[in-house]
DNA sequence: GATGAATGAGACTTCATTCAT
DNA sequence: CATGAATGAAGTCTCATTCAT
């Protein structure tokens, strides 16, 4: 029973990563069931049974990566005590992240929107679940005083749009990985956006 | 024959115009090239008598709206003298025109990538050339000493992709039309992270 | 008004013609209406105006070279007086006129028959057409003893046969003209087979 | 295991199957991949499944039946000692096939040649095939001393198109089928073509 | 549970024919 | 009369999903 359990939670897992890793290199329209289900080394119905259809599987796949990604921005946070820190944080765990990962880059930066309208809502609630976090901790900034009052709601708006282009360029770019180099030309941009002084002793600690 | 001519220009311009529409509301996958043709009050021979198939008539379109885009920023930036401003003339314009056509907001802003790998290049293309503008006049400012000398590509690459994040979520979401007040809180930021002074005399004439 | 029915005759004349070269070069589906509008210098409604639709053109096409292709073995015929001389006459003028126009070889041989159905019957009323005036001429001889009693009719059929393999085999294979020799090669089989002597001098004075 | 295979080929057959008759009763353009699909009790997918395309699924046909007759000719020539009685045989045996498969006779002879530019080639190389096995056996009996030097490629040809004529002229009539009564009359043509003795007492045994 | 053959609605595209200019 | 843009029916093929084995 349990090493049944087990079986199956792992062919849901290779069901998952063959997606991931499809989707993000074709599209969710140019991705075929059949290639996931081969590449999962399943059946066409295995698919199917572990998930109820393609869309499913597009949004449990942005659910759990979604959810991966978001636990380790919290535990990033929880390692900082400054506030802009703390935001800082956020953003150099999503890149990390991505720049360890370039298909889950491209699935949630690329494609996920592309994916079509059904997919949107879902899409757009993860990044306001993102842009929400950064900006709790830019008002957190305000209030301490640590930077002076800002419209927190645009500028976490702003530093996410930089994020995302930064990180689309990088996964539609055939060049070499250099992203981690490139949020470090970034984040003094960002830091200045807000009003906030550098902090170089951070770059050098996490990235 | 010049009518004729008229005519079949008049036809394609319905054509696209009609394309535009129900590319950004359905996104390329999911729009038929015969809601196309009845839109376009033709038929579906009609759409491929001008257009040699529906990812050519996507493709036109991305370049004829690329086109007028870019003519508009250039007439805009002309009128501008100051580096800065030439740069936030850039920028307002994108945001303007997206401002009193959310279609074509929402077409270039989301379902260009969306729309499949074989676009990609294009619309990354388009991208490249609006960053490469802001930059020649982040470089300019940099030179004239208007602003100390910072990564211009990065910056350019980080103001495109805040004022595409903005234009994202607003062309995404239902609520009214309030773009150009966002772009008036985004700007502060953007000029902050380059290290230049706030204008607020542009804001009042254009805005 | 002469000059007008000159001109529409004209224009007639080099859309079968076109019409001719296309449909042998791309068989009757594969060739488009426009064009043999093109290849007549003509527009779309042009072929329109002289021929009620693409069968009716096709149909058109057939008769018309039938037609002069009978003429022409009829005047073979009656030059020659005896009748095994004028069926080989009739044979070699077929094969004269093709060897002279590979096009027509390959309409007549290939095309006609692979057009579809609804030409069968014209066709196959002219193959008997053809079968008839041979037969005529052997059943003449079998009635002068020239040869001996025979199946005229089938003889006919397999001397039309074997004509109709050797110029269809030359008509599709791409190598150079040489039907001529291959039917000085194929006379004797044909002589033979109902007991005709070998007639030599002929052959030296036609072909 | 050995159950879906055998089901798989079953499907596959009815699908050849249904393609013969239908393909032969109208011709490969004017048949309906639904059509086949409908005859063969699948769906349009169902053929698909099995045939790559509509142009493929023919080809296939063309190749099975080919391939089929080709091993039927080759017993037939095996149960003949005299070459003239083995090029006989292999004539015989088209013959008789076609005698009781009017659909395959007009597949072969008519619509073969007439699908289009693509097969000619396939279907040159069948009737090659045919000739050269004919021409074998006229070689084998000029060494033999059997019959007279001649050549033999033309008479291979001539007596393969006597028959084709033959084939097609049964073919596509409507007639009732009296294809054997025609191949007994058409022989002592072809054999005295080649200046071979009559042999009657084949008829008897074989037709 | 797993498999993969089968389904069938639906997409894009073609092209003979028409008709306004 | 000629033109060629426009029509729209129809055909091939795809692919998410189902289900018998």
């Amino acid at each position: 029973m349990a090493t049944e359990q087990v079986r199956a939670q792992r062919r849901q897992q290779r069901i998952l990563d063959a997606a991931l890793r499809i989707f993000s290199k074709r599209g969710y329209r140019d991705t075929l069931v059949d290639e996931i289900a081969a590449a999962s080394q399943t059946s066409t119905g295995g698919v199917y049974f572990h998930f109820p259809g393609k869309g499913t599987l597009f949004l449990a796949l942005l659910d759990r990566t979604a959810a991966r990604l978001r636990e380790k921005i919290d535990e990033a946070i929880a390692s900082q005590t400054d506030p802009i820190a703390k935001a800082d944080a956020a953003l150099q765990t999503v890149l990390r992240t991505f720049s360890k990962h370039r298909a889950l880059a491209r699935f949630f930066m690329v494609e996920a929107l592309g994916a079509g309208n059904e997919f949107h809502q879902r899409v757009l609630e993860i990044h306001e679940d993102f842009i929400g976090i950064v900006r709790r901790h830019l008002d957190e900034a305000v209030e301490q005083g640590v930077i002076d009052p800002i419209d927190t709601e645009v500028a976490a708006r702003a530093w996410f749009g930089a994020l995302h282009e930064i990180v689309t360029h990088w996964a539609l770019s055939r060049g070499p990985a250099r992203l981690e180099d490139t949020y470090a030309a970034l984040r003094p941009f960002l830091m200045r956006s807000v009003g906030a002084a550098e902090q170089p002793e951070w770059s050098g600690s996490r990235l």
